[in-house]
DNA sequence: TTTTTATCGATATGATTTTATTGAAGATTG
DNA sequence: CAATCTTCAATAAAATCATATCGATAAAAA
């Protein structure tokens, strides 16, 4: 199973089998069929096979597919298998929160550092370091460090992104909601509380409106 | 502008238009036209222009939309000119994070308390009341709260989603990277970063193997 | 063995969403 | 006042994505 194309959809569906998948008891039998994880996932069972399909070869008629492959086979392919390192900027209680989450490894991303504009403290309640923004630049170059995650306030934003960019990173986490101005071969993943927001929203009017009649 | 049926994708595009007009300085021109827009958020000037059009229709030819109604038409039609109240569950540092958010007054959502299984507080840094779990169902009831906010580990998710829902709550805000199981008429909102995490991970992936060669 | 059944994978169909094209409206300029 | 240039809006075309259908396969049962 190697480098087809993959369309976003079936990305952002994947991260959802493979937390179904690990989170199975130990005990549970060691193969699973497309159509059980699209019942116990709510979905429909086409897609879950079809999305499977894409990523791993190990599915038998009447058996499914083997929990431990399947894993292993999304797992390689969205790249967990290696890790990536990232910096973290603005050490607010958002950074923070994203520093003290332990799952992260899981996922193969291992945040370095923090950086702030004035660092309150030498580490993080993880021990993690936590400098100056002024190194920002350096530090990434020096590591070779490819991803940033920014969670400074929407002012700041954009002039992080840019030193971020020039210090070598190829793709930002950007908690901050605004929209980021960078080259083309930059990829921002764009965490917009605003845009989930909108859509309850628009649910719950449409909800009122309806109780109302 | 009314009721009329709106993608997912549409919808989630809004919040971006509406944060950008907002943030415009005061003396720009009044009128804004939407190829502008697009070319300031880097998206294609028609889409923009069909998505305005779902919302308003204030757009005069040469001239523009008229910066002000358009913003007023996007946050009717996002409902964020009449506020919700949502409980908050899982007071850790998450859940603090989101409480200290100042931003959600400006989408119309009133985060009345949070609640903790075994509160280490009887305040947030914000003021807002902390609540033993064993309160939730309770409260929600007496406040005809509509929304709930989920920020509990994966394994306490499902108990509390079931207790917001026994509450009477109609949306759930899921920061717990799990599936919900819920009833039909209930909406919940994953807002996983796992997923984010993948395309990230799978667009560096790609990238390093592209260096490569 | 043969038949039945569950499941996969491929292909086809349909829906939704994005992008491109074209025409009309109206302000600006000479 | 006519010509020109923007910009919107409606329509058409293309691309993407989701769903349905169907034959093939292999395990299990008869």
């Amino acid at each position: 199973m190697e480098a087809k194309k993959i369309s976003q959809s079936v990305l952002k569906r994947l991260p959802g089998y493979l937390s179904y998948l690990k989170s199975m008891p130990e005990n549970s039998p060691p193969h699973i069929s497309a159509t059980a994880l699209a019942n116990a996932l709510g979905m429909g069972e086409v897609q879950v096979r079809k999305d499977l399909a894409m990523v791993s070869d190990g599915g038998r008629p009447k058996i499914g597919y083997l929990r431990e492959s399947l894993i292993y086979d999304i797992e390689q392919f969205l790249g967990y298998d290696n890790t990536t390192d990232a910096v973290l900027i603005g050490a607010g209680k958002l950074g923070q929160a994203l520093m003290a989450y332990k799952g992260f490894d899981e996922y193969g991303l291992n945040i370095m550092a923090a950086f702030d504009r004035n660092p309150k403290m030498e580490k993080t309640d993880e021990g993690k370091p936590v400098y100056p923004i002024a190194k920002l630049e350096q530090f990434c170059r020096n590591h070779k460090v490819l991803m940033g995650i920014i969670t400074v306030p929407v002012e700041a934003a954009q002039e992080v992104a840019d030193q971020l960019i020039a210090g070598g990173i190829k793709a930002i986490w950007n908690f901050a909601p605004t929209h980021l101005d960078v080259p083309d071969n930059i990829l921002v993943q764009n965490e917009n509380m605003a845009t989930s927001l909108a859509v309850l929203s628009v649910h719950l009017q449409a909800q009122i409106k309806e109780e109302k009649r």
